[in-house]
DNA sequence: CCGCTACTAGATAGATCAATCTAGTAAGTA
DNA sequence: TACTTACTAGATTGATCTATCTAGTAGCGG
């Protein structure tokens, strides 16, 4: 990938955090990419939406490396669920509020009004599902059971973001974070609440 | 309020819903609400943004109402949080997913770009905790483990909304549902779970 | 050097944006 | 009837939007 298209797609998406979608100009990318207007229509011949299309579907999966970095660098499940809350938390703090979830804002923009859009941001969402997912039954939870709590993990996630960047403090991210993990502990096996990731419950 | 602004906002809430802020244009705005343009400059002379303060405020205070008519309904506030999530799935369901939270995708794509409308959708989202967090405290909850409680329903029901958009089913509210009652019922002082609203444990 | 491809560069088009403006109508009071 | 206020009606303005267009440059294999 060449550097300006990259930085095509860094630029989108760090503007799309902040003024969505719709609210985010071409003209706008490449003044803040330091790129040539034209570029945008080389890279991406199908225009904003194939450009919106990438940057979620990138974005998505970057987020997603963020978060399993931490929860492999987190002795258990549980610790791992509190830092990802505890991280966002930080990361929100520390970016006056702008730094949250890549894709949110777009997503709801989308939902109604850009099939095309909506399918990529539903593919992120549930590809992030399914990396958590597996993360759990590795720690012994049951599958039914083990995507019922990413998918909540998601949404207090999700709304600890919404919450917090409306009131521009962390309370709500805190809030989340002390249930997410009380779930998790919760679900896990009895005797192995605490278990190291790949090391299930029993046999 | 004349019939005229009655219209206005109620087509902007009905278009925010479905396009956000920046995704609503003002002539659609009077070509959905049948209204002559220049009522909107009347009406709200300061243009979008005053209007979008307006709508948001509105929103927030029918929904609130809407999900308070559903506590007072339920026997107890278990199966309250179950009919708020139920019903919520049922809506989307029913409005091929676009009746959702009526201000969230405004309040994300305000959030980081204008402050005025970001404080307004602030006070949306505290006037529902604090209302939330009281009903939890007449069920005999303490006033803290209330106010976190009635935060991460919010947050359950945020990003359930969220998902279920994208996803374009209703599987994350009601994982988000089952999860939520759970939770209440964990806080609610144990020989009252089930009690009536104003009927507080103990003494 | 030639010719090809990839990319840069930005002017331009045509639609749409929020906002302002003038002019007109309707209803109520003196 | 005369006057006032509230509201309707939509043309207009200037900015900005996405997208297309032509033209120029850089690098590379022959």
């Amino acid at each position: 990938m060449t550097n300006t298209k990259a930085r095509i797609l860094d630029s989108t998406a760090e503007l799309f955090r902040r003024y969505g979608f719709t609210g985010t100009g071409l003209k706008q990318i490449v003044a803040h990419a330091n790129a040539p207007f034209g570029s945008i229509y080389h890279f991406f011949p199908g225009g904003k939406q194939e450009l919106g299309d990438q940057v979620i579907r990138r974005s998505g999966e970057m987020y997603l490396e963020i978060v399993e970095a931490v929860f492999d660098a987190a002795p258990d499940v549980i610790t791992g669920v509190n830092d990802v809350f505890a991280g966002a938390a930080e990361v929100l703090r520390q970016t006056d509020y702008v730094d949250a979830c890549p894709i949110a804002t777009v997503a709801l923009e989308v939902a109604s009004s850009n099939e095309t859009l909506r399918q990529s941001t539903a593919d992120v969402f549930e590809s992030w599902t399914a990396r958590i997912t597996a993360r759990f039954t590795n720690a012994g939870i049951g599958e039914s059971e083990a995507r019922k709590l990413g998918i909540v993990l998601i949404e207090l996630l999700e709304g600890g973001f919404l919450l917090c960047r409306a009131a521009r403090n962390t309370e709500a991210l805190e809030a989340a974070g002390a249930f997410a993990t009380a779930l998790v502990r919760a679900s896990l096996p009895v005797d192995t609440a605490g278990a190291r990731d790949g090391e299930p419950a029993h046999r």
